[in-house]
DNA sequence: CGTTCTCGTTAGCCTAGACTAAATCACGGA
DNA sequence: TCCGTGATTTAGTCTAGGCTAACGAGAACG
């Protein structure tokens, strides 16, 4: 099968990341997301269509096709692997590397691909804590809740961070509030929109801005960990 | 300063690799060398003089700048350090990784070159022994002859290997006649166009064909090495 | 000194993938 | 049912970087 442009892969990452599940996205949903016009976006979605790599009714939305899903996947596969090697093996900080993977994932070889999957370790989740798609697709399942959603006094482990904006994530890194950290939930203010957590044992504070991307996997027991 | 698209990066490089010392190039080398048509390079030529990266005298070639030869030489270090990364940290290679190498210098970020020049060592030549610029353009010199060059008897270290085929690389390869390995020449058959070696020892005899490509460093002494 | 041949340039066209402006569809409210 | 409005598509442009065909300059040669 012939490569696909750099162009159309991010079309259909977007539509995957618009819609993990299949659902029909419309045109101004995806041109938002790219930031391109509408018109750019219904010309490429008549492309797509033709290539059987979406599904395009016309003023009704677009979605993946059974190729067009797999195609993205293997996208997210690349842009995570890239991301770990990025701050597994050049030691490059994990808020940092997005940019860079982001172009990467278009001009990096299977070979070189695998190699660097290699040379990381063969990592199951990127530094963020997503999973990394097999080969094949599939990739890990979690049952993971938001970290604002847990009640006073229970306890979780940090298991995936989602894009926040990079002075954000850096006040959250230095407090340990990163994948794999432990944290137990001390107080809510909801009025004042604060949380007061414990991180490692530490205790941090913070707003509930973004907090919603910490996702978290509840821990059993009600000990006091250390 | 703005960055280079990848085409212009091709050219760049190639009017180097064509004229290291500034020489004007015609613009059916060029063509040649990049598998273009002669109109194309002629209206990036243009382009490319516009921008004070090349100096064009219609109907009289084509030459660098001192930026576009600063650019031009840029280029070769983040292919030779990428070569160089390929090989030593992902373990690809070393006769396979020129592709991919190609591809990654136009998408590199300064970040991330830097940081794979320092996983790699901050390596002074690539895999090929070809040297590798300095961040500001310095590289190593050294005074090299054809390995088909040496009289009978003798000695020497191979120091750069420039690129041949595949096949031929390969068998160089596997007889230990690679960069670093010391040689003596023990015939040379002229009339049969033949050369027989000692490679590391090992008695190796090939055809002249690609071999100006293989340059070595002279040895004194003529003690029976081994 | 004129002819020829080679090489380089000009002219015009193509594709991918953007854009803006204008047209059109579809849906909710009167 | 009809109309307004917002979303979407159509129509037409633009840029980068290719291409082929045709033209022209200058060297080489008779």
């Amino acid at each position: 099968m012939a490569r696909l442009s750099g162009s159309r892969q991010d079309y259909l990452k977007a539509l995957y990341a618009l819609a993990p599940q299949g659902e029909v996205v419309p045109t101004s949903r995806l041109a938002a997301h790219l930031s391109v016009s509408a018109p750019s976006v219904t010309n490429m979605l008549r492309r797509l269509a033709e290539e059987k790599l979406v599904l395009h009714k016309p003023r009704g939305g677009a979605r993946l096709t059974a190729r067009g899903r797999r195609e993205a996947i293997l996208m997210v596969r690349r842009h995570r692997i890239l991301e770990t090697f990025l701050v597994r093996v050049l030691g490059l900080d994990w808020a940092e590397v997005h940019a860079d993977a982001e172009v990467l994932e278009h001009h990096i070889s299977d070979r070189v691909l695998e190699a660097i999957d290699r040379v990381a370790g063969r990592p199951d989740f990127d530094p963020h804590g997503h999973p990394i798609p097999d080969p094949r697709g599939r990739m890990q399942r979690r049952t993971l809740l938001p970290l604002a959603s847990l009640e006073r006094g229970a306890r979780a482990v940090v298991r995936e961070i989602r894009d926040a904006d990079g002075p954000r994530m850096a006040r959250w890194r230095s407090a340990g509030l990163v994948p794999g950290a432990s944290v137990r939930m001390r107080e809510v203010q909801r009025l004042d929109d604060v949380f007061e957590l414990e991180v490692a044992g530490e205790r941090f504070v913070t707003g509930s801005e973004g907090l919603d991307g910490v996702l978290v996997e509840r821990r059993g027991g009600a000990g006091h960990g250390r």
